[in-house]
DNA sequence: ATCAGTAATAGTCATCATGACCAGAACACA
DNA sequence: TGTGTTCTGGTCATGATGACTATTACTGAT
């Protein structure tokens, strides 16, 4: 800890109050030939952590709502647009930064593969694993994880998967992104009934050409973008 | 809004962070004989919102975590130790107060009986039904329907409904929680074969005499105290 | 002392969601 | 033409749930 400040001096300063976010999208993977969970990370070029990878995120200015400070500093630093955006959590600890208090709240958000493929590679932002990120800035290794748990959670009772689809799409394509997220396999038929079960997928007339087997049937997702935070929205 | 600053003026200031809970009971009620939420709240004694009552809630120090930020208060406005404080959510909308901007980290808690029972109410502390509260101040209306919605999901999947009892407690005690959470009845039997099938309350060898009909069974909870909020605990 | 009333407790039954599993249909490729 | 794989529809056993019935054990009135 380099560049901690003693502690009577960081507490003369009235806390930081910081926005930051968690974005995930579901990438192709070289191994496994089946889409993971992949998030884009900002490389630090200040002191303190440099060099280490953040979440993007910067200060909240004065005349931006909490949600549109996160939007505005993804398209900042990653030029990325989110299909789901919301708040995860208020990280307050006394030692989240050596220098000076931060108070950060933290978003976190969803894109769509294509926006996600147009996204370009640069020297201080990069595409992660989510399953292997190494070591992070501050405290982002917690929050990335209780992010995951949230996806992991609201990806079982909410619609929020389609959020990581395009307007049409394959039940197959459905299903792995339960997969990618929840990290284990489905039962294909099982998985089938409990989608078609549901009031916000219907069937349309077309199918996927060009597959190696059987062209399966594309659907379109029919309820609210949000999938609702209670009576938040 | 006699009070509001002009827009321009406002957002010369930085934001100001305050801290402020959404505190449950459970009370027994003069109508219905069968126990229901209240919340303790604070009379505001300077303008904006003067006279109109508010949740209990004020800056945070430098030198103090977020929970502990919120214990403090609610201990200083209300004597009230919480049995259980989690947090609830940021509410930074830009015109949530009239003068100054303010970003409100919100907690709830929920509190003992004794506990509710022991706190006397004052000129300026004053204890609601959570169903009719009339006007708050500011956005708190909102944040205590917020904190009800997730108070009533939270008691369907968690052991939380125990936060609100004693050490000791019968099984139509712990349906009484769930009753006034939920707002509606629950079968006697079907309720009782949920609990015992659970694995975090163990029967005791005791039973609350003094009743006017048989006898109930006392049960203890054995469960973690924190329900568990993810990797944050 | 006896009986009525009510909560506490135990149990039954039909229904529904789920996981495991099976089988035919429809495609590409050798 | 056959083989392999996925897509799709189906069965079956199991467990959770809501509705319901019945017995037990107490208080309070007669």
């Amino acid at each position: 800890m380099v560049y901690s400040a003693n502690v009577s001096e960081r507490r003369q300063q009235p806390p930081e109050l910081a926005i930051s976010t968690v974005i995930f999208a579901l990438r192709p993977d070289a191994d496994s030939a089946r889409p993971t969970l992949w998030l884009p990370l900002v490389r630090r070029t200040r002191q303190p952590y440099r060099d280490l990878w953040a979440l993007p995120g910067g200060p909240l200015s004065p005349e931006e709502s909490l949600p549109d400070a996160a939007r505005r500093n993804l398209q900042d630093t990653t030029s990325l647009q989110p299909s789901y955006l919301e708040q995860l959590y208020a990280f307050g600890g006394l030692d989240r930064s050596p220098v000076q208090r931060v108070v950060s709240i933290v978003y976190w958000a969803l894109v769509k593969p294509d926006v996600a493929a147009l996204a370009r590679e640069t020297e201080n932002v990069r595409w992660f694993r989510a399953d292997h990120l190494g070591q992070l800035a501050f405290d982002h290794n917690q929050i990335v994880d209780y992010a995951l748990w949230r996806l992991r959670n609201k990806v079982e009772y909410s619609s929020i998967a389609y959020a990581f689809l395009g307007e049409k799409f394959t039940l197959a394509q459905v299903r792995e992104v339960y997969e990618a997220v929840l990290g284990k396999e489905l039962d294909p038929a099982n998985f089938r009934r409990q989608l078609r079960a549901a009031t916000d997928i219907a069937a349309t007339e077309e199918y996927l050409q060009g597959g190696r087997h059987r062209p399966p049937r594309l659907y379109r997702y029919t309820g609210s973008t949000s999938p609702g935070n209670g009576p938040l929205g």
